[in-house]
DNA sequence: CTGGCTCCCTGAATGC
DNA sequence: TGCATTCAGGGAGCCA
């Protein structure tokens, strides 16, 4: 579920308000609960508790895959990590199975920090510079394909890993890695110093084209995870293997690169850079 | 710097 | 067919 887009789009409903929640802007917290504790990064939950109370919500923001929520005095920044959702409910409502950590409003409003996987983690801070130092840029935000081309030669990493290090890149994952790939016609295992400047090009508009899209259409919903996007149904290779592709035919096939699945199409992403590849006529 | 393991739980796939 | 077991899964920190 959460990438790039998934998060932005969680981002955005929290802030703007969504399709079955209204946004949480000036709402002012009244207590929380920790119920697993391990969910709570930073710092010790009595402090959690007793610091978070009173403060209200001055803004929310994404960077890379992390949910920044700006308090009066501290920020609550939230990373969803494999099966993590926040959901925004009346107390009318009761909490659910998996519900780890539960912000309450004054206003009888909950937000709740639901993760079956107990991957996902909260931080209360003062300041995010520490928490991010490391983050590589924003795919959306880079300009020129130049320095990208650079950075990629420099690292001499199989590209699929490469592009999900969120130290190299910030915000692909392994869905919207794979589909960037395929519209760029580069194999996975491909090695980042091999590209041509024409090759990073392409992989960079690829990366932006697949996140502007994945965000146009709310995030992809997979399983019951993550429901209300719709970009799951123009996936061209994710969990598509033995199904054709969508350019040739040739049917997916999936193999395992960093102990992650990986779905590529062999003839659109061939493994050996023959120079004259797809280049003729598109 | 790189690759592998690990944190957890769930539903699907596999095995007998 | 039915029950039990194994495995894969949106991520990333840590270790060697």
């Amino acid at each position: 579920m959460p990438e790039l887009p998934e998060v932005e789009t969680i981002c955005r409903a929290l802030r703007n308000g969504g399709r079955d929640a209204p946004a949480i802007l000036n709402w002012q917290i009244e207590k929380a609960e920790v119920f697993w504790p391990k969910t709570l990064a930073e710092p010790d939950k009595q402090e959690f508790l007793q610091q978070v109370a009173g403060q209200s919500v001055l803004n929310v923001q994404r960077r890379a895959k992390f949910i920044v929520i700006q308090l009066t005095d501290d920020f609550l920044v939230v990373h969803l990590r494999m099966s993590g959702d926040l959901r925004v409910e009346p107390n009318t409502k009761d909490l659910q199975k998996h519900d780890h950590l539960v912000i309450w409003f004054q206003n009888g409003f909950h937000m709740a920090f639901n993760d079956p996987r107990k991957f996902g983690r909260v931080w209360f801070r003062k300041d995010v510079e520490g928490l991010f130092a490391r983050l590589g840029p924003e795919p959306l935000e880079l300009q020129s394909s130049e320095n990208f081309f650079n950075c990629l030669l420099q690292r001499r990493r199989q590209l699929k890993p490469l592009l999900m290090d969120q130290n190299f890149l910030a915000g692909m994952g392994n869905i919207y890695t794979d589909e960037a790939l395929h519209i760029a016609g580069l194999h996975p295992l491909m090695n980042s110093s091999d590209l041509t400047q024409k090759e990073a090009q392409k992989l960079l508009y690829a990366i932006q084209d697949v996140l502007s899209t994945g965000i146009q259409r709310n995030g992809a919903s997979i399983d019951w995870f993550y429901r209300g996007g719709s970009f799951q149904n123009e996936f061209r290779v994710y969990g598509r293997s033995g199904q054709p592709c969508p350019i040739c035919g040739t049917f997916i096939e999936k193999i395992v690169v960093g102990q992650r699945g990986t779905h590529y199409c062999p003839v659109c992403q061939p493994t050996s850079r023959s120079s004259q590849t797809t280049e003729k006529k598109g």
